[in-house]
DNA sequence: TTTTTTTTATGATAAATATCATATATTCTA
DNA sequence: TAGAATATATGATATTTATCATAAAAAAAA
């Protein structure tokens, strides 16, 4: 199995502060495993017994609604770290972890991330950071969804696909391939408003559609519309 | 001016874990004011050199939208502290706060929050729980304001001005009174709506209405409103 | 491949919510 | 206190968005 100290990815999050000792210690108790695209990490109300760190692929973080229906929180990356606000706060998840495509995943155990942050300054610091841009992004997202037309927050999140997953080099097309659905319940809208509103966005040429994959032609105004 | 050491308030946040050196520090370099009704703590974009201690009152926290309006993001109450995330990651604040009653406030420098942060464990580990909070709040938040209709959402937060801020004993009426429009605000829709739909309550003598006074006579219909 | 299932697409319609208009009540201010 | 300004209330209407229905396209399974 590969060792923390040889893995690239530590870099993109607060594992970066971590000593040589302590990843070290890491490597010894972290497991490795592989999770299926559809799969789950994780239910909310799970008791997390420690983060998972994301090697490759993606997810979506959901929340249960009384409804029944899936609300997409927010979509995690390779580099991330999933699980941080339980582990602090000692308490079960608040949101499911779905893989949207083949996931890497190492399991790190609650007690090294405990100890570590309160060992170790750098670390907690940046742990601490982590959970404030997600914090903020969260404020974003509650004023988007609280003043902000269906439209606009399509627009706001397909720049934030790109921004995220990027674009394939080759066609153009968003790396990041979502279902209307699951689309849809991004936005926060039915996946029939959301269908009609990207044909509409491809009538006004500012995208193109073929099957899943989309293509942002007109950023400019797509950006306008976001506001 | 009150010396924190002796200041109740603090027991409510993080600053409970300060040492008494600690405390008699902050004492001498902390500041202590008054903020009327409709004055504004700090805006969005401020640069915070400090943190706030909200000692009483309550204020509301925004982000202003692209159409001019105000979307309240959060109420905060005495024993609060507001600025925490923005010092935490040295940016600019990402929310406006007003006041929505006169409230006495202190404000802690910068420089005292970030070396108990490093050198006080239970300290950052409080300070991150509170922002963990905040964070699991926005998720609720954000889920509820994309699946909920506008009624669901108004019951929510009836019951969670009741909780935040309490009844009085004799009337029965929420302590925290909002005007209709800031009401609307934090369930996210068109005063004319909010009012209609308090109305609605009304007359399902769900609640009872007299000028801002707001009475919750049928709290588990509420609740199953909220779900 | 053929069949079945799922996803995407679009029309028709219903429901929810926003906007505009206006009246009344309340609060503020001179 | 009177007058002005603001907040609350409610009707009429417009707009947005959701739901239901159905068809075409794509993906999965036999």
């Amino acid at each position: 199995m590969s060792r923390c100290e040889q893995c690239i990815i530590r870099e993109f999050s607060s594992l970066k502060a971590l000593t040589r000792d302590e990843l070290e210690t890491i490597s010894e108790t972290k497991t490795h495993f592989i999770v299926r695209k559809g799969e789950i990490l994780f239910l909310e109300g799970d008791n997390l017994n420690g983060v998972y760190c994301v090697k490759s692929g993606f997810c979506k973080l959901t929340k249960l609604n009384s409804n029944g229906k899936d609300t997409i929180i927010k979509l995690a990356k390779s580099g991330e770290l999933l699980g941080q606000r339980s582990i602090i706060n000692e308490e079960t998840s608040n949101l499911t972890a779905t893989a949207l495509e083949d996931m890497q995943v190492c399991f790190i155990p609650k007690k090294e991330m405990l100890d570590y942050f309160s060992d170790n300054n750098k670390f907690s610091l940046l742990v601490t950071r982590d959970i404030c841009n997600h914090l903020k992004d969260a404020d974003k997202g509650l004023a988007d969804h609280t003043h902000k037309t269906v439209k606009e927050r399509l627009a706001i999140m397909l720049l934030k696909l790109e921004e995220l997953g990027g674009v394939d080099p080759e066609t153009k097309s968003l790396n990041i391939q979502l279902s209307r659905e699951d689309l849809a319940n991004m936005v926060g809208t039915a996946t029939e408003s959301c269908i009609r509103l990207l044909s509409d966005l491809k009538k006004e040429g500012i995208i193109q559609l073929s099957g899943k994959k989309i293509i942002l032609v007109d950023k400019a105004e797509l950006k306008n519309l976001a506001q």
